[in-house]
DNA sequence: GGATTATTTCAAAGCGCTTTGGATTTTTTT
DNA sequence: AAAAAAATCCAAAGCGCTTTGAAATAATCC
């Protein structure tokens, strides 16, 4: 690295005492106008560029989000939605002094460092969680409320602590209701596993609208399983297999979704015609699909904003009581429905 | 943040210096082995979590890559680009004590930071940058070779400067000589914008592999649009207007493809009895177009994962020369061709 | 056993910045 | 014009770490 200009360069330049310099870029109230000026011209015409880490070791705050996400590559469903969150959250750091940094770290490294020691050692002033499954070792630190976070789609709650999360229920409303008015009556559920945090609300919401549509909740056409293509077409198939009079299956991801097209399609029926298909989260290739997929669409660069809005604002007020924030979903027509 | 325990916490208690403590901690041969062993114990014992931002301060030296990369939204096909080669860069940084760093700025602000400022306030050690277009203002900063910086699909060359890529004139190469083999002679090229440094690559990569199958290039039929779905729609109708005869489209990315798909379906065309359509990139959703889309496959992850490999060595090994990479690439057969 | 060398430890300075507590100068008050 | 208040400025300490140069102790040599 360069040899780089430092306020004490600066302060000899101009005679002054470094404290008057630091101050006059500041814009402390106590250094004249005049000086100030002085400072600042100086400063600019010799290209100072302040120093980061000096700063932050002096002031205790790096302006630094910690950006925790996964990306096992088994599920690439995931990182479209992660990239536009992610886009979401850059977008709203970007009119802030905040910076996002990564550490590499490895969700299936069993052995890897823990999460308070990382944000510790690197002393970010906030974090920001993204995708992390009810399994993940991390949630328990998590909980311990020990940092300024914001995770999306898992329910945090604590004194600095929250989360963003979309209207899933209305989302699963806005499907079943959907498929409801198209004379649907036997309306099948294929759920993402387990361990994510949404899979439970997503099944919630699929009982609550059936039960406004007076349908009843029918355990046996609902089945859990990855939240890829592939386990929506196993999904499908044991559900194909059992034929329960199915008309209508409501996938919680579009990669399910297309799965699921994919195993009905190969029992030689079809979509929309024999049976209706929606999915969930609108990813980009929902579209482009054969048939173009009807889905619930998450806005997920509005989650991502929203969250690093609610992370800075736990951040910068201390006494902020932060409260969770719900994003809007629509319903999104296309062929599939 | 908590009160952490430091060097001189752990010399204090266990009365030895500063000095001795994190030279024992750092496994200095100045120290004595029994020593050094009550040191890690003792700092083991009282939570000791070092403060890379102290350290990194005195030994001038941060440890943080910036992650140089923009999420247009306009752009989406880019995304999943972009993620797969983050993921390969993060897999290897991993292994290593480095750190990723977003700086959050937009391409588009007009009057954003100089690049230099950005790296230099923050004391980066080296810079990875992905996606960047030949206008960007960047570009003249990073040809200064000012910083350890990867380029990843530009041309960079420097002491400290490198980029990898994939081979894209094997990639034309292969989607022309495939297409050649299936009898195809009129085959047309969807090319993106300007602004992207492969654009003009795959140009060249197309011009040598359809001399290479003695056909003779026309002009007429290569057409530069958008790498997004409606720049290939645009292109490929302004092609199937002009009507030479053409039997196959080459579009420089899968996206281009899928709107070309899109333009010979609604000209009452089948892909590919009628036309024949190649893409670029293997993306995604390639897999689950219709028809599924034959294209070349680009290691993405690969990429990112050897340029994060150079920039870790241009970093560590300041007399290393640094040789551009070049990155195998696939022909991925399904069926729109 | 005294001189030499190796080993182990430490005090202090430095990385580039902010901030505290005073000192100095200027302005206002009576 | 002297006293009080306000405005400017500064030296020094501190953020948590590393490293230099020297001192104290232990081990080796002839």
């Amino acid at each position: 690295m360069v040899d780089m200009v430092k306020l004490i360069d600066i302060a000899e330049n101009l005679n002054l005492s470094l404290t008057t310099v630091s101050r006059a870029l500041n814009d402390y109230s106590e250094v004249s106008p005049v000086t100030k000026a002085a400072v600042k011209k100086a400063a600019k015409e010799m290209g100072y560029i302040p120093h980061r880490m000096a700063k932050h070791l002096a002031l205790k705050k790096s302006h630094l989000i910690n950006l925790l996400y996964d990306d096992y590559s088994e599920s690439i469903s995931y990182q479209s939605f992660t990239f536009e969150v992610i886009a979401g959250v850059r977008s709203f750091f970007g009119n802030t002094s905040y910076d996002l940094i990564i550490v590499p770290e490895n969700t299936k490294n069993k052995n890897r460092e823990s999460l308070k020691n990382i944000c510790y050692s690197r002393g970010v002033d906030g974090l920001f969680v993204l995708g992390i499954r009810t399994d993940d070792s991390y949630i328990t630190e998590l909980k311990e409320d020990f940092l300024p976070t914001v995770a999306i789609d898992y329910p945090l709650s604590g004194k600095r602590i929250s989360y963003i999360e979309s209207d899933n229920i209305k989302g699963c409303k806005l499907a079943i209701n959907y498929l409801v008015s198209k004379g649907h009556k036997h309306i099948a559920f294929i759920n993402g596993h387990n361990f994510a945090a949404i899979s439970q609300v997503r099944l919630d919401g699929y009982k609550i609208a059936l039960k406004e549509n007076s349908i009843p909740y029918n355990p046996g056409i609902t089945i859990s399983s990855d939240y890829t293509k592939e386990g929506g077409y196993k999904a499908a198939n044991i559900l194909l297999k059992k034929n329960h009079h199915i008309t209508a299956i409501f996938a919680a991801s579009d990669l399910m979704a297309v799965g699921t097209i994919k195993a009905i399609n190969e029992q030689g029926l079809k979509v929309p015609d024999d049976i209706a298909v929606i999915g969930f989260d609108d990813v980009f290739f929902a579209e482009h699909s054969q048939p173009g997929l009807t889905t619930v669409r998450q806005h997920k660069f509005e989650m991502g904003y929203q969250g690093a809005k609610l992370l800075h604002r736990i951040i910068e007020q201390p006494d902020y009581i932060p409260k969770k924030k719900r994003i809007d979903v629509e319903l999104i027509i296309r062929d599939s429905a």
